[in-house]
DNA sequence: CCCTATGATTGTTC
DNA sequence: GAACAATCATAGGG
């Protein structure tokens, strides 16, 4: 067969051969049929000795020309492409037309969506098959490439773990979305370099087995339906190349990612004049706590981290601060509760009532002391500046009088209370009202003057002036802060928010 | 070593 | 797409 091949590949000069098949078809009919049957019989037997001989290659191409020149050839070619084609290829098919390989969609789809296989390129690899396919046809001596692949995805693996190491000496908190990216765009680069290496290879690959494949059907019956198999076949194997190639693609992203997501998520503390920062706009913009993005650029700046640390931190902030009040609402609502049940029912009220009262304030005090440390902080800077009203204006950033985002005092709310309100300031006032050596140390009157001005639309109507009490002499100031406003049946800290044009979110 | 605080991520809701 | 809510994972204090 390997001579017979050889020698095939080496006839240069039968290039007329299609032509003239359809012409020649109908010869034979004039010729008597035993001498018909006899020149097939020696044609065939020409067939069947030719690829047994070992023949130079003056012998050969003469031999070729004399057969090929033969009036039976055409027929008999054509005949011999039938019978073929209706016994073998049938069966083989019957096998074809398999649906995409659903792992290389996956692969695809991934590439896709790390940005790896833009667009283009990522219609690409379907579309490079098809092209592939078109331009084919072939046999599988694939071995060769493969191989040679084979060694350039391992080449390609190098580079991926250099590049990861080197993440792994510098120091990992360092990386950034700009590290990212540059990876990425290095995979990217060298997927897609391979990639046209792969797809060239597989043209040329192809085109090189249809064109022997063309040049041998000259001689032996190679039907059309036989080449385009030949081209799925090698393109099957390519495919696994090309799976190769992307698999590896996928996994150095992957490992990319994980190394990059990993350094990220690893949590590194802010500064603790970034955290002051924070707090101190955060707890003066407590009515409003979503700073603009000219604020955040600002804060960011000045902390030293990102735009979306920024945002990420208001956002923890909000809910925890959030938090930090609902639990303390929410012990108030069962404390009043269990207060009025003991009431109604002469229940015991026992210890319970003190450890409520203990857990509450303690909840209420974490939230109120980091309000009123930052909220002194920010008045005395503003005082500083401005002098005693400025100050107090400072406080209102978010529109103090339409309704606050965080309104942390009860107001109005306060004094719509049920019964159970009742009870529980009952309770409250006899617990001897709230006192902390927190309060103490913090401006009386700076709380006071922020709950006010800054939290509440309205001035509370019942309490008189802030400034004039401090709140561990008054009962009342155990629902002067926000954490009693709850206790109005909705439980809603953001409640007022919904009235709020300026608020991003009127929810909860 | 346990516990809390907190930055970051992920999933859900609007 | 922004904000919320839940969760993860680590830092840091006791």
């Amino acid at each position: 067969m390997e001579d017979g091949q050889r020698m095939y590949s080496q006839q240069g000069g039968l290039t007329n051969m299609s032509g003239n098949v359809l012409p020649q078809y109908n010869m034979g009919q004039d010729e008597p049929s035993d001498q018909r049957k006899q020149e097939i019989g020696d044609i065939l037997q020409q067939i069947m000795t030719i690829t047994d001989q070992s023949l130079d290659e003056a012998q050969a191409r003469c031999r070729k020309h004399t057969l090929n020149c033969h009036r039976m050839k055409p027929a008999l070619f054509s005949v011999l492409c039938e019978i073929k084609e209706k016994t073998v290829l049938s069966i083989r098919n019957s096998q074809e037309e398999e649906p995409p390989d659903p792992q290389l969609m996956r692969l695809d789809n991934m590439l896709i969506a790390e940005g790896v296989a833009g667009p283009e390129k990522g219609g690409g690899s379907s579309a490079a098959a098809n092209a592939t396919a078109a331009a084919s046809g072939g046999q599988p001596d694939s071995a060769i490439e493969h191989s040679d692949y084979r060694a350039k995805l391992a080449q390609i693996r190098q580079i991926y773990h250099t590049e990861l190491e080197k993440y792994e000496q510098s120091d990992g908190s360092e990386i950034k979305n700009s590290d990212y990216e540059a990876k990425l765009a290095q995979i990217r680069q060298v997927y897609q370099t391979e990639y046209g290496k792969y797809e060239q290879a597989c043209n040329e690959f192809t085109t090189h087995v249809v064109n022997l494949l063309r040049e041998q059907s000259r001689t032996r019956p190679i039907a059309p339906k036989e080449i385009e198999r030949m081209v799925t076949i090698i393109r099957k194997k390519f495919a696994a190349i090309e799976m190769q190639l992307k698999q590896s693609t996928c996994e150095a992203v992957m490992i990319l990612r994980s190394r990059f997501l990993d350094a990220r998520r690893k949590r590194r503390n802010f500064s603790k004049q970034a955290t002051e920062l924070l707090n101190e706009y955060f707890y003066s913009h407590l009515s409003n706590p979503y700073p603009s993005e000219e604020a955040k650029e600002e804060l960011a700046r000045k902390c030293g981290i990102t735009v979306s640390q920024v945002s990420n931190w208001f956002g923890n902030k909000r809910i925890r601060y959030k938090k930090n009040i609902t639990k303390a609402q929410e012990e108030a609502n069962v404390y009043a509760a269990k207060s009025a049940a003991a009431h109604e029912g002469q229940g015991t009220v026992s210890n319970w009532f003190g450890n409520k009262r203990i857990r509450y304030k303690k909840n209420i005090n974490k939230a109120q002391e980091e309000a009123n440390m930052y909220a002194a902080k920010t008045a005395a800077a503003a005082a500083a500046n401005v002098g005693p009203e400025g100050g107090a204006a400072g406080y209102n950033v978010g529109g103090g009088q339409a309704g606050m985002y965080m309104n942390l005092n009860g107001g109005d709310n306060y004094q719509s209370s049920d019964n159970s309100v009742n009870a529980l300031r009952h309770v409250i006032s006899q617990s001897g009202g709230y006192s902390s050596d927190s309060m103490h140390s913090t401006p009386a009157s700076m709380y006071e003057q922020h709950m006010n001005q800054q939290i509440t639309p309205h001035p509370r109507s019942q309490n008189g002036s802030p400034h004039d009490q401090k709140p561990d002499d008054s009962t009342d100031s155990w629902c002067a802060g926000a954490f009693m406003q709850g206790l109005d049946g909705e439980g809603d800290n953001y409640d007022g928010s919904s009235d709020e044009p300026g608020l991003k979110r009127p929810k909860i």
